[in-house]
RNA sequence: GGGAUGAUGGUGGAAUCGGUAGACACAGCAGACUUAAAAUCUGCAGCUUGAAAGAGCGUCCGGGUUCGAGUCCCGGUCAUCCCA
């Protein structure tokens, strides 16, 4: 339904009263909708903002997230987008080359529970959506490169993750193996641990099940080491992200040794643990249900035991690892069979429990419940003994343990290993049990390989082959791309891929005999985990990109994206850009993205925009009735970009205002401007123009401090276009010929430019500028127009204010005591005591302390 | 349970270095213009007290450091996020 426009509504209003709907004296009024569309027209077809690789000037890369077409952007999205906006047209205009570009992180499950759901082929919606948000993206005017576009989903795209993977697959990083996984029976698939969230599928919600499938994993715990050591350098990146990064890795040093089994005596059960001062409080040891010595142990155990130990595995099958180890309560089956402590000797009861998991570690502990709560809890619930090995330094063990006491202290009860410090009693256990060949010293990280196989179609097909003969087959490069075949059925059930016989059916590169492909296809981190180095050298058709290119270009200079991907998608990128490194394809740093932002949600009536919840506030209609100017400053102005701000109407209608007052305000007096240059310091009549210049050269000032600090807290600069409108439009009103006022009006489109672009480039277009305002260097704040030229000096008597005293700025410390004296508050607050003391801080307080 | 971050008027926020708390805006109130409304313009506006000038209080709560604390330190409450 066409909206009508605030013009005609205008004309319909003032023609019915039969009035003129201009008249001379009156500026014109400001089309916000016909000048916001022309200038992106013009940008587009001048590519105003496209950036040569061989652009002399110092670069600067700003990039955020690449979005997922979802299909329509709300206000939410705008903010990330308006705030990378601004960045990158302040760096412009501070004489950088800036690369801005934008893509499509185009494969993806939404586009496939759409084909399931209504039977749309996923290539088609994702097609359209796409569309749709380039539609959007120019609709909010954002100055990106547009010939450096990627979309993933395009064979051109993907191909090179197909080619990456056989990279990967050669150096030994990419892997197949069985292992129990997260599963979402609604969506079918395999999910990464980090998808799975309080035990549910991160997309749909849905209750998670553990399964044993053959996957395909990338083996980023060889890079574990490295990605958690260099999150030191990563100064430029928020500490709570670095923080959540450094706990995902979980680093921990211990000592990997070994019980025997009683009756088997050459089967060495190996236990983790990061307390090996606390060795000799080990009472019970507690195994995974899967773990590999489970049918040794049963069978030790007797034809009853295994059958309950059977039974309680078995109940544990589709149990998710956050429900055992977190939200069930610790239970277990004691087996009947023994370990020998390897330095007390004592039998030591094994049992099989529900939070021991196979995949952490050696999938077996040892029970020390004085020390662990854990196993405190577990001991507790089970009548298991509690041994005290660990005393807090210079206190005798207590008689009764109400609760674990896991911090290091003294060993008491550890045979030779009794009186030493837990560190000491750690290294000596240590050093024994090596001499003993029984354990060695280890690092394990919590962090674990990286499962890629989705049994999906709507994502890259791995490129790999099995044939009878010759197993896995990884393909040849002239094999690439291996393309996703069109029209296959999708019903949410399988892996797709395995119901098309033309796509699996296929010959051995090796031996040329009959072979099937990999039905898997790739996660979709795995696209996005290189695709900033892709813009880098879009069209490349021999590699992914050139190392000159990433040489050049790289590192991203500003990444900007939501904190929810604090984890998953910056840890894979790093650990790309890692193996980018060894191979040679990158230089410099091994560190992808040079500082990051995260920027905070936009809510609306409180809560987070939602189709479901209704209560989403699209791009369309913002732009449509307040325009796109007004919607980028509010964003900005609202809060500081990093806070979670609250969508309103009355806020924009307050940036509306803003807009429409500076085209009232300048418009009239364009020709007038354009005759005063904007990068010399007019002279001044009095101090009401002087006043005017500061507000123009304090907001100057903000704009360009808060991107040279990178803190882009530009609501505080637009706060400072207000005043600088504030000044300016009372003395417009009655000085136009003011060469201070005109100077004003000049230089208003280049400082607003980076905000509110259609405008200032309207403003600048009407000056009588030819080239593009953000292409133009901004205004660089200058200390003759920030000098005041009188100051209010505080005067405090105890640290009380007592006066304010009007002085020339520079006043000595004599000359403010003499003044402040001569202030009558001031005179009756010293009246009869003695000046003790007397602090002065130059051109702003003098405090006097008397007693 | 552990950790991180935060708490400023009716609201969003400003105060970037320990030095005028509340800039700027929204909502509100009063006035001008208008037959009226909208729009626009002008003014008021932390709380208490006072006719007013003024005085006292005031940045979650309680302590501390300092001539001086929204800002630094200690303890607590609440909120958000992360880990368990």
């Amino acid at each position: 339904m066409p909206v009508p426009s605030h013009r005609s509504d205008t004309a319909q209003r003032a023609g019915a009263i039969g009035r003129p709907i201009f008249n001379s004296s009156m500026p014109e009024s400001y089309d916000f909708r016909s000048v916001e569309r022309t200038w992106q027209e013009r940008w587009e077809r001048e590519r105003t903002y496209a950036i040569a690789d061989d652009d002399p000037r110092e670069k600067y890369y700003v990039l955020e997230m690449l979005p997922y077409p979802s299909g329509d952007l709300h206000v939410g999205h705008a903010k990330n987008y308006t705030l990378g906006d601004a960045i990158a047209r302040m760096m412009r205009m501070l004489d950088y080359a800036v690369l801005h570009p934008m893509g499509w992180d185009a494969f993806g499950l939404p586009a496939e529970n759409a084909a399931i759901a209504r039977g749309i082929d996923p290539e088609n919606w994702t097609r359209e959506n796409i569309a749709n948000m380039q539609r959007q993206v120019r609709l909010m005017g954002v100055g990106y490169d547009w010939a450096r576009e990627i979309t993933t989903c395009e064979p051109e795209y993907y191909r090179w993750n197909q080619w990456l993977f056989l990279r990967l697959y050669e150096a030994g990083l990419a892997y197949k193996r069985h292992a129990p996984v997260n599963w979402c029976p609604k969506d079918a698939t395999v999910l990464a641990n980090e998808q799975v969230i309080d035990g549910r599928c991160w997309r749909c919600g849905t209750a998670v099940e553990r399964r044993n499938l053959s996957q395909w994993f990338l083996k980023i715990t060889a890079y574990a080491d490295r990605l958690l050591a260099d999150l030191e350098q990563l100064g430029g990146w928020p500490e709570r992200t670095r923080t959540m990064q450094r706990n995902w890795i979980g680093r921990s040093e211990g000592v990997r040794f070994a019980f025997a089994l009683e009756g088997a005596p050459q089967t060495p059960l190996e236990v983790f643990t990061t307390r090996v001062d606390t060795v000799y409080g080990t009472t019970f040891l507690a195994i995974a249900a899967e773990h590999p010595l489970i049918e040794v142990i049963a069978r030790l155990a007797g034809a009853q035991r295994a059958a309950e130990i059977a039974a309680f595995a078995d109940s544990l099958k589709s149990k998710s690892e956050l429900e055992r180890t977190s939200l069930m309560v610790k239970d277990g089956r004691f087996t009947g069979v023994y370990a020998i402590h390897p330095l007390s000797h004592e039998r030591v009861p094994i049992w099989v429990t529900n939070y021991v998991l196979a995949e952490y570690g050696t999938g077996a502990v040892m029970g020390v419940p004085a020390h662990d709560e854990r196993d405190f809890a577990f001991a507790h619930a089970h009548g298991l003994p509690v041994v005290q090995v660990i005393v807090p330094p210079g206190q005798p063990p207590k008689e009764h343990l109400d609760e674990a006491y896991t911090e290091d202290g003294r060993t008491i009860d550890s045979g030779d290993f009794s009186g030493m410090s837990s560190a000491h009693a750690r290294r000596a256990i240590a050093e024994r049990l090596e001499a003993m060949k029984l354990g060695r010293e280890e690092i394990t990280y919590r962090l674990r390989d990286w499962l890629v196989s989705r049994q999906r179609y709507w994502g890259t097909p791995i490129p790999i082959v099995t044939c009878a003969a010759c197993g896995e087959v990884p393909l040849p490069d002239s094999a690439l791309p291996v393309l996703l075949p069109s029209n296959v059925q999708i019903n949410g059930e399988g892996a797709p891929l395995a119901s098309v016989p033309a796509f699996v059916t296929t010959s051995c590169p090796r031996c040329g005999g009959p072979a099937h492909r990999e039905t898997d296809t790739m996660d979709t981190f795995f696209e996005s985990s290189w695709y900033y180095l892709r813009y880098l050298d879009p069209c490349n058709a021999a590699a992914p990109w050139s190392a000159q290119a990433a040489a050049h270009w790289m590192n991203v200079d500003q990444y900007i994206g939501g904190s929810e991907h604090a984890v998953l998608h910056l840890l894979y990128s790093r650990f790309f850009y890692k193996f980018f490194g060894d191979q040679g394809w990158v230089s410099g740093r091994n560190e992808p993205f040079e500082r990051l932002f995260h920027q905070g949600m936009v809510l609306y009536h409180g809560e987070k925009m939602s189709k479901s919840r209704g209560n989403v506030v699209g791009i369309d209609e913002t732009v449509e009735q307040q325009g796109v100017d007004a919607m980028r400053l509010f964003l900005l102005y609202v809060t500081p970009p990093e806070d979670t701000s609250e969508w309103s109407e009355d806020g924009i209608s307050g940036r509306v205002r803003f807009i429409n007052r500076v085209w009232r305000t300048c418009e009239p007096l364009l020709a007038n401007a354009a005759t005063v240059s904007p990068r010399e310091l007019p002279a001044c009549a009095d101090a009401a123009e002087k006043a005017l210049l500061r507000a123009v050269h304090v907001a100057l000032k903000s704009a360009c401090d808060e991107t040279r600090s990178q803190r882009f807290h530009y609501n505080a600069t637009i706060a400072k276009f207000d005043e600088y409108l504030n000044a300016l439009s009372p003395l417009a009103q009655t000085r136009p010929q003011s060469p201070a006022v005109r100077y004003a009006v000049h230089v208003l489109p280049l400082a607003i430019a980076p905000f509110a672009p259609h405008l200032a480039e309207e403003l600048w277009a009407r000056l009588g500028h030819s080239d593009s305002v953000h292409l133009q260097a901004y205004p660089q704040p200058e200390a003759d127009a920030l000098a005041l030229e009188q100051i209010t000096l505080v005067v405090q008597v105890n640290g009380k204010i007592r006066a304010r005293i009007t002085a020339a700025p520079g006043i000595t410390e004599e000359a403010a005591y003499a003044l402040a004296l001569g202030d009558p508050a001031v005179h009756a607050q010293l009246d009869g005591k003695t000046l003790r003391k007397r602090i002065y801080v130059a051109d702003r307080l003098l405090n006097l302390v008397v007693g």
